[in-house]
DNA sequence: CGTAGCCTTGAGAGAGTTCAAGTGTTGTGG
DNA sequence: CCACAACACTTGAACTCTCTCAAGGCTACG
């Protein structure tokens, strides 16, 4: 398959191909693919002999995994730039978790066996692939820290606050997946979430609308008030 | 500083150097350093510009951060074989995290242009800390999972079944560190830690005698027990 | 032997869950 | 185009698990 010359642009942009010389970026191009998932597809399923590993190129992804005892946990949503099943797709193990497309999204495929022959005659990517690995050692990381010790409402407000441009004053915008999973990847129920929004609204959080616009007044200020949360919830 | 037989050996058992050609170990292990830590020394520092990666030889490491608003939380509790502050020696960035010994503990220190000129030059040993990353991705995930929507005792009982080879039916040892440690590392306080050790004694455990030791009556059936318990904790 | 830290135990309060009903939104077929 | 069903989200009330605060016992080490 050839790339356009607007996806290999899109391409040279992520992390992991971006500080590639060209002719190292070319051979990584040459062999991945492209792939389109609409919602609720599923990239690959955990236990699954790994036949390749993926970078999410556009779009969002629930990786998630069948704990022993049956339940299903999101360990993570993924979006532009994060890659995941590197190791299985070059021990040819089994994926440890699964993937599924949340929103529309487009999906960058490196088969084991291109993989396998870049990470040994490009140096060059196998410091950015390990640096990509790494860079999902510091998302678990975020959410581990996310998941210890914080009250909903700090959870809740530091997620949204992810989803807003750093220097932003005020920002509106759509939420890229459901409720229910939001609730989900902070490890808090669907309910605990909707009252949760409310309290926010009291730091400018507004949620109303066609249910899935958030309107911040005042980043500046949620985040402050963030800070100062240490264990409080908002109170009315 | 020249290792010993016997510190090669060991090295040589550990995930990231096992695999390696008789070279590629020597050129590996010509470059690091192994260094002794006591209980409460601290071997990095998160916010330190890193200047080396580490790797756990022996002992038991605790992995923390300082999040934004200022309370600690402990990321992970690492012990051999488990590597740690790759990426940011190889970019010269800041440690994500800081490692506390929490036991007496060996760890190796592989200085960044060390760590470097390894993975450019020797593909075998960049495949091998890809690895080794990625068994840190792994080890998160599962971290994560046990965070997520589970009931105390089944955390506690998953987290001493950690501990037990996976083919012992009876068995008996010592907690490697405090409980206060263990309760922080599974995201809970000490006092219901304690609490869950003794609903816990109903299913074989006993944390009794000179309060570190545990003895597990039977393994297999605290392992069918835990599947179990889905939600419900352990009623007296 | 005494002090300090680790661990246990108790009682009370509070945050989040559960169960349940109700509202709104979306998409489909008549 | 509307009716209907399916699904997503909200809201309320009761419950329960975990945390908090506090006291006491045990262990370790000087």
């Amino acid at each position: 398959m050839q790339l356009s010359a607007l996806e290999l642009a899109s391409l040279k942009q992520l992390p992991l191909f971006a500080r590639l010389a060209p002719e190292a970026f070319e051979r990584a191009t040459d062999c991945l693919r492209l792939e389109t998932f609409r919602v609720g597809q599923v990239i690959c399923r955990q236990g699954d002999a790994a036949r390749a590993a993926f970078v999410v190129v556009e779009g969002w992804l629930k990786l998630s995994r069948v704990s022993s005892w049956g339940a299903e946990t999101v360990i993570h949503i993924c979006s532009r730039g994060r890659s995941f099943g590197e190791a299985p797709a070059l021990t040819g193990s089994a994926h440890e978790v699964s993937a599924e497309s949340v929103s529309p999204s487009l999906i960058a495929r490196l088969p084991s066996a291109c993989l396998a022959q870049l990470v040994s005659e490009q140096p060059e990517f196998a410091s950015a692939l390990l640096l990509s690995v790494s860079a999902q050692v510091g998302a678990l990381m975020d959410e581990i820290e996310s998941l210890k010790g914080v009250s909903v409402d700090h959870k809740v407000a530091h997620f949204i606050l992810s989803l807003c441009p750093a220097s932003a004053e005020t920002w509106r915008f759509r939420l890229p997946y459901g409720k229910r999973l939001i609730a989900a990847q902070l490890g808090i129920k669907q309910e605990t979430l909707s009252r949760s929004l409310g309290r926010l609204r009291a730091l400018g959080v507004e949620a109303g609308e066609t249910s899935r616009e958030i309107a911040i007044s005042n980043v500046q200020r949620l985040r402050s008030e963030v800070a100062k949360m240490t264990r409080e919830p908002v109170r009315a």
